[in-house]
DNA sequence: AGTGTCCATTGATATATATCAAAAAAGATT
DNA sequence: AATCTTTTTTGATATATATCAATGGACACT
């Protein structure tokens, strides 16, 4: 397929390996589509291999009993996830699903660790993801546990303000109800914190898009 | 040092090398003396390579603008930290602070690379360690947002017990105090939470041993 | 346009836990 | 033993947030 190998070629993961190793990895990879809703793997499963986003999103997510869940990531076009059991072994530790209609990538394990064995850059790639994804958990760790879901919900806006590139506004790429998940709280108290942020008019929101009226302030909380 | 060799031989991280390979590590890495409450390093620090505990026991911790922290983990022998930024740049995500007198051994950054590129094994072997963590960071998610303070505790004595190899008695390893810090809570509640699963007969305290009176009922909560 | 489904908001109430304050217990030091 | 310091416990109060319930709005589909 010609947009697998663009994928491949393009990620972070596999930056900087040559051509020939790229064919490899697109060699070993296979493509498959999922609709919106769909489950990928649930906690607990045993993992045969690790995925990539090519097309789409997919959040990993923990659950409750009483059927609460947490999202740990949202990962979109180009952000490989489940790498976890490819190295440590056990199964998955969380449950995937996807937010949109998806496409992606698998690569079975067996295989991969074979080419990371072979691949000092990729082996140093991979360290380097794992790492990112470590400070990203220390971060949220530091999030649920020291600060409140105003102070939660002013990072996440930083976090987006960052990654879109202005401190003028940011566009959800969730639902409200996700977000929620995501930042540790319900639906009600989130819509409630919106609400009194925009009362002291730090923010403005119209659906999706919130405009940041103090960007200063948000980084302070 | 003859000590040093013996630490590096016995980790999970340097398991499996060839013993000229456990020459060359124990060559390039370097040990040092910390008293009790000493910083090893503080969060935003540049890092120039990572360590790993031959003897004492470390903190990683984040820390509120008030003055709370959250630990994110506490090492032992033989347990390597401060490794995130040897392979994704920037500075330390989170403070380090020795428990109690200790022993750590410093691995150099541009060393220490040099040596994972060259030995696949040592790279699977840092892989599986990163692996382990997020598996645990993610559980620790889990914890803080989706269970209760007396959940996180019967998860903690269950870890303990799993680690400590019997099901009807622990032994903290650290002041109450600090597995509040731990568990996201106050030195307050998690005495009283102790005090309510005494009063309920699920376990009895003593200073720092706990027995465990009913485990399968901790194994619920 | 109309109907249904999902998503978001608002209100009222309950509760777990933080916080402030003080006492008690345990350990360390002289 | 006695004092000093640190750790732990207990009590009273305040508060952020979850939960239950209902309404309102947005959007897709026929």
């Amino acid at each position: 397929m010609h947009e697998k190998k663009e994928i491949i070629a393009g990620s972070v993961l596999f930056n900087g390996l040559q051509d020939a190793q790229l064919e490899r990895v697109a060699e070993l990879s296979y493509e498959k589509k999922y609709k919106r809703g769909d489950t990928i793997f649930f906690e607990g499963d045993e993992a045969t291999g690790f995925y990539m986003v090519a097309e789409g999103k997919v959040k990993i997510f923990k659950m409750s009993m009483d059927g609460r869940e947490q999202i740990l990531h949202i990962f979109g076009p180009g952000e490989p996830f489940g790498e976890v059991p490819v190295f440590h072994g056990q199964p998955f530790p969380a449950n995937a699903v996807c937010l949109v209609q998806s496409s992606l990538l698998f690569f079975p394990r067996r295989e991969f660790v074979e080419l990371v064995t072979t691949t000092p850059s990729l082996a140093l790639s991979m360290l380097a993801m794992l790492s990112l994804r470590l400070r990203r958990f220390a971060s949220q760790v530091e999030s649920l546990s020291l600060k409140e879901v105003p102070g939660r919900l002013a990072a996440h806006l930083v976090y987006l303000a960052e990654e879109q590139g202005r401190t003028d506004q940011v566009v959800l790429d969730i639902p409200k109800g996700q977000l929620a998940s995501l930042l540790g709280t319900s639906p009600e108290t989130l819509s409630r914190i919106f609400a009194r942020m925009r009362e002291e008019r730090l923010i403005r929101v119209q659906g999706k898009t919130i405009e940041l009226l103090d960007y200063g302030e948000l980084l302070e909380r």
